[in-house]
DNA sequence: AAACGCCTTGGGCAAGTGCCCAAATCAAGG
DNA sequence: CCTTGATTTGGGCACTTGCCCAAGGCGTTT
């Protein structure tokens, strides 16, 4: 076999990983179909399921490794600052960046909803989510924020619910969220972490 | 023409609607057809077109009178309490009874995917969570509740982010959860209400 | 040059899609 | 009885779907 021939499928693998994400933010998770996704990479239709076993496969692949790859930015973002609030500010702060083209933050609810409906991406997803909402957890705590499990899981939720909703209600900014988020980080005594 | 036509044409429209609710939840919007939600209400294909305009309509009606119906009923649960920790205990109690494979929660979250890519939808939803954000910040506000608004959309972002969640990961309970959705409704001096 | 093997293409098939429409149904009014 | 008019049916059309597969391309190895 070719070298050549095996990476050049690795970059059209790649493409073909990229498309899917686009096309599932802009079509629904149901409405990416075989032909659609393999032009929009630019590739022949059969490449799909040579790639891939098939378009359901592609799609959770798609969507785990765009998860994935957000959990990895937070992990940097967090390493950033070390006020609750000022990590709230910065997570939130992609609300605002969020224009309707953002496709990442859309994956995210396309693929809870279709781990409902998929055993084996549902088992991927939650694995994801965990390994979240634990490094944000142990984060929180080392920093004196009460039930830090518990407030990882709002705080991630509270995230996820609010992309959606920002989608229909424009007014919904940072600026006017944050506030009422910081309150669920506030340290018991009342005070406010500092360095 | 027949009074009784007509009664039994809004009993087969009923019965669309409520095929087409369960149908979203269990496939997806994008995973409910012409012929499957006709079959699944026991009726001919052809009523679909009949009755709505096209399957989007039917989707988009269905699901907005399914919102409706709970936006009513958090205006009778927000009558029997006077706590704001017990208001949310009772609206995050739900949590419970939603294993995730509960109708009408999934189709919140796909209403809120569909209703992006659907300028008509949207407004029809953006109304109706309008509705519901003013008057739980009203209720909120009465008590003493800081940024009763921003407060109201907050607590309803975690809450549709936490039915979601909880459908990936079953330990999510209201009895976890709450402590730290209270958090955000703590009035400013810090004492809670009381009739 | 020939053989090998991964990668790629595009056509083909059965099944399903949305929507349309002629024909049937059926209770009320003439 | 016959008409009326809303309701309902089921078949049909043009199209898309997922997946398969024979055929070809191309770098590497022999």
């Amino acid at each position: 076999m070719g070298p050549k021939s095996a990476e050049r499928g690795r970059e059209v693998r790649e493409r073909l990983l990229v498309a899917a994400v686009e096309l599932i933010a802009e079509r629904g998770w149901g409405g990416v179909s075989t032909r659609t996704v393999a032009e929009r990479a630019g590739v022949g239709a059969g490449l799909v399921h040579y790639h891939f076993g098939s378009v359901q496969e592609l799609l959770s692949a798609a969507a785990v490794a765009a998860m994935r790859e957000v959990g990895g930015s937070l992990e940097s973002l967090l390493e950033q600052v070390e006020d609750p609030a000022d990590a709230l500010r910065l997570m939130v702060s992609s609300l605002d960046d969020y224009t309707g083209d953002d496709a990442v933050s859309m994956v995210f609810t396309e693929a809870y909803l279709a781990a409902t409906r998929d055993a084996q991406l549902r088992d991927q997803v939650a694995e994801v989510m965990a390994e979240f909402r634990a490094r944000l957890a142990g984060w929180l705590g080392a920093r004196g924020v009460a039930e830090p499990e518990a407030t990882a899981a709002v705080v991630g939720a509270s995230i996820d619910g609010l992309v959606m909703q920002r989608a229909l209600d424009p007014a919904l900014t940072s600026e006017v969220v944050l506030p009422v988020l910081v309150r669920m980080v506030q340290t018991p005594g009342g005070a406010r972490w500092r360095s």
